[in-house]
RNA sequence: GGGCGAUUAGCUCAGUUGGUAGAGCAGCUCGUUUACACCGAGAAGGUCAGGGGUUCGAGUCCCUUAUCGCCCACCA
């Protein structure tokens, strides 16, 4: 016996050299195994894309719970027998990593403009690779068995290669088009935001009503007064009798110093039950606004800047930044005598997801994708309806279920997306002009004159193509695309189901006209012990290398898993992870009595009554177990392996023993010690894919039998 | 405003299709150092949030109330 055992586990001393075995056999990658006579050529294939982390920072705890599930899964599979792909990459991020470097340019006093283009961009691909570099060693740390000979990079030559074929497609056919609207202006950030980036927040604000002037016959109201300048119209319900005698005429007046001229109209979208039932039309600052505006051809007029400062008005008004405005405008209006109410209400506003700045909203000319464009070769389908479809007719199942109808609901209120970010860091979008034309293409026009669009691509328009566009697409010919597309699994958390998830269907029900996988299995949020989310400012981070150097990975991999059903959101405490740390050694000292006892291959013997009969009971748990992992529900597995390998084989089974041996006849020793050994092998086998070190390690230390493989890694999970 | 989830032992949470309530931690009693003190045996602890219903039988299915949490939303 290995003098190794003579020690508690220490997963310290095993970790890291396991993962270089296993990283240095080459078995991670599918087609080693099939060299190597390990999986069948012809046997079935299981494919999954790692969502590729954010190249921001490293990686936090939710990250290291997807990665425990996923390598399950992976770990599964490949025990299974079938030609197992689970594919690894990162995500360049756009505006969270721009943003983040800014951050630490702005600490050495360096300011992006001064840089230009090509330095910032140095500096940004600086700081990604090193996060790069970060990132993937924490994902061996976990023991993530990713096929790293495929590794990817959201804004790599070949993924810019799809890209940039991807957003020539969509402007073929008509569903990419450019287009001055009312955008989600982030005036910290400086650029651009699509709806999902928005994050609404109550906060207190105060509703005016006030009269434009002594002249306008009645009152209008308004959180907003000093958008006001800006108002072309007055908006009343067509059937409200109050206004029916104002409908069609024109009011001209000073208003803060700036001439307004608003015109009275009807129109269908007022609700004559809210406020005062007319509402100021301010088509530059409103989304709402700027519909009715464009129904009824107002004029559009712009009174705030991409600063977030007002560019008309009276002194106090004009320069200022709106909320000084709107004292100013406020004040104004209480000395003109204009005032009719203040009132203190809740009210929602949008703030941008990343910087936190309230969203400004502003016209601008800005590249869209139309969701609801019929496309000829799709079965006239729009987008919106391929991505309803994948769901409703082919076949995608999301797990857990009820979030099938959060998808729907949000696809059913899409708008279309605004994919151009005013961002140096990302994919320059592949559209060139000159004079009045326009190229768009995957490389630039040949030609003088040529001037590339300044703009980037949103980051999920890079990251909706990930599951294609690193299995060689648009090539679909590549060995990869044809053995591997569509997946088999997406998994992720649930916080990115329309970020990502129905991006990804999106693109693939277009771009392809398949599914880009057949099962969505969605986790929720690791959260603090007391349930609350992990965040710097409550300084409740735990850093899950932290947790590793402490009690092992395989002890963090458990604390994660147990009882941690999809879409559910787990705490992580401590003692959890310390008692599966305990659990580890429990095994190991298991091994120890088994090596201390027996022999590897007894010679042939039956089993006696009482080894028959655990020998059925351990059969029904595999066939159980067996099925569970199918039905991904390794939190059920994972404890019920606890339960078994503590509470029966060790306390029963192991205590048993003892006595067997000690006063047993010659046939139970043997039965006894034979039944020992299958036992071990297969409880090692099943609790590999949940913790693949310390299984590996006593893998490694054990004498082998006849079949079995030198790793535990590629062995095959246990028949019945 | 719309939708979803949670509520089970002191704490953190399981409980797969309805069939006598489970685990870890903490605490109590006893034991063992000859696989393991990162141990074993045992006891204690719960009207499964409240109310109503379906059923021979409900933690599990239906309705309702309460509290907490999450997501979505262009009511000026």
């Amino acid at each position: 016996m290995n003098e190794k055992f003579l020690q508690p586990y220490n997963p310290k001393d095993t970790e890291s050299s396991l993962y270089e075995l296993w990283e240095q056999s080459g078995f991670f990658n599918p087609d080693a195994m099939i060299q190597a006579g390990l999986t069948e050529e012809s046997a079935e294939a299981f494919s999954m894309v790692l969502p590729p982390p954010n190249v921001t920072g490293t990686l936090h705890t939710g990250h290291a719970l997807m990665l425990v599930i996923q390598d399950i899964m992976t770990r599964h599979q490949r025990m299974l027998g079938k030609r197992t792909l689970w594919l690894p990459g990162t995500d360049h991020a756009a505006i969270a990593t721009q943003s983040k470097v800014e951050k630490i340019l702005e600490k050495e006093k360096i300011r992006k403009h001064d840089l230009g283009r090509e330095v910032f961009l140095e500096r940004v691909h600086q700081f990604a690779q090193e996060s790069h570099d970060t990132i993937v060693a924490q994902c061996k740390k976990m023991g993530a068995s990713l096929d790293w000979s495929r590794e990817a990079y959201t804004l790599d030559e070949e993924r810019e290669k799809a890209v940039y074929t991807a957003f020539k497609q969509m402007y073929g056919d008509g569903l990419i088009y450019r287009k001055e609207r009312i955008v989600n202006w982030d005036p910290k950030g400086q650029t651009t935001i699509s709806d999902d980036e928005v994050v609404h927040i109550e906060r207190p604000s105060k509703m005016y009503t006030f009269k434009y002037s002594h002249d306008f016959p009645f009152p209008i109201a308004t959180t907003r007064p000093e958008t006001k300048l800006g108002d072309t119209a007055v908006a009343v319900h067509p059937d409200d009798p109050r206004y029916q005698k104002y409908i069609g005429k024109e009011f001209s007046f000073d208003f803060a110093g700036e001439p307004v001229t608003v015109k009275v109209i009807a129109d269908e979208q007022v609700d004559p039950e809210f406020g005062v039932g007319a509402l100021g039309v301010t088509p530059a600052h409103s989304q709402i606004d700027f519909e009715i505006a464009e129904r009824h051809k107002l004029p559009l007029k712009q009174v705030i800047n991409e600063y977030g400062k007002m560019i008309l008005g009276m002194d106090g008004v004009r320069g200022e930044k709106t909320e000084v405005a709107r004292e100013a405008v406020v004040n104004w209006l209480r000395e003109q005598g204009l005032l009719v109410e203040e009132k203190e209400i809740v009210q929602n506003v949008g703030t941008a997801e990343r910087t936190g700045a309230v969203i400004e909203p502003l016209p601008k000319l800005q590249w869209w994708i139309n969701v609801n464009k019929k496309i000829p070769h799709r079965d006239n389908r729009s987008l919106k309806e391929l991505m309803l479809d994948a769901v409703r007719k082919d076949g995608i199942e999301i797990l857990p279920q009820r979030f099938e109808k959060v998808y729907f609901h949000w696809i059913e209120n899409l708008r279309d997306w605004n994919i151009s970010r005013q961002i140096w860091f990302g994919h320059r979008i592949p559209v060139w002009y000159r004079n009045d034309e326009t190229y768009v293409g995957i490389t630039a026009p040949e030609g003088e004159g040529w001037v590339q669009d300044e703009d980037t691509l949103d980051t999920w328009f890079s990251s909706g193509l990930w599951t294609f566009s690193t299995l060689g697409w648009p090539d679909t010919d590549t060995p990869d695309f044809v053995n591997y597309h569509p997946t088999n699994v997406l998994e992720t958390g649930h916080d990115i189901l329309f970020f990502w998830v129905a991006r990804m269907v999106l693109m693939t029900k277009y771009l392809i006209g398949e599914i880009p996988f057949k099962t969505v299995y969605l986790h929720g949020l690791v959260r603090d012990n007391k349930g609350r989310k992990m965040s710097k400012s409550l300084g409740n981070i735990i850093d899950p290398v932290e947790l590793i150097d402490k009690y092992g990975t395989d002890a963090l991999r458990m604390a994660l898993i147990v009882g941690n059903g999809p879409g559910n959101d787990v705490n992580l405490d401590e003692n959890k992870i310390k008692a599966y740390k305990k659990f580890a050694n429990k095994l190991w000292n298991i091994t120890r009595f088994i090596l201390e006892n027996t022999v590897p291959s007894p010679e042939e013997t039956d089993y006696s009554p009482k080894d028959q009969e655990h020998t059925q009971e351990q059969e029904k748990l595999i066939a159980e177990i067996s099925q569970e992992m199918n039905e991904y529900k390794y939190y059920l597995v994972s404890e019920k392996l606890y339960h078994y390998v503590w509470h029966n084989f060790a306390d029963i089974i192991i205590e048993e023993s003892k006595d067997i041996f000690e006063n047993g006849t010659a046939e139970e020793k043997l039965s006894r010690q034979k039944f020992l050994w299958q036992s071990l092998k297969n409880i090692l086998k099943i609790l590999h894919p949940f913790m693949p070190f310390i299984t590996e390690e006593i893998w490694q230390h054990i004498p082998r039998e006849e079949n079995d493989r030198e790793l535990l890694m590629t062995n095959l999970w246990p028949k019945l």
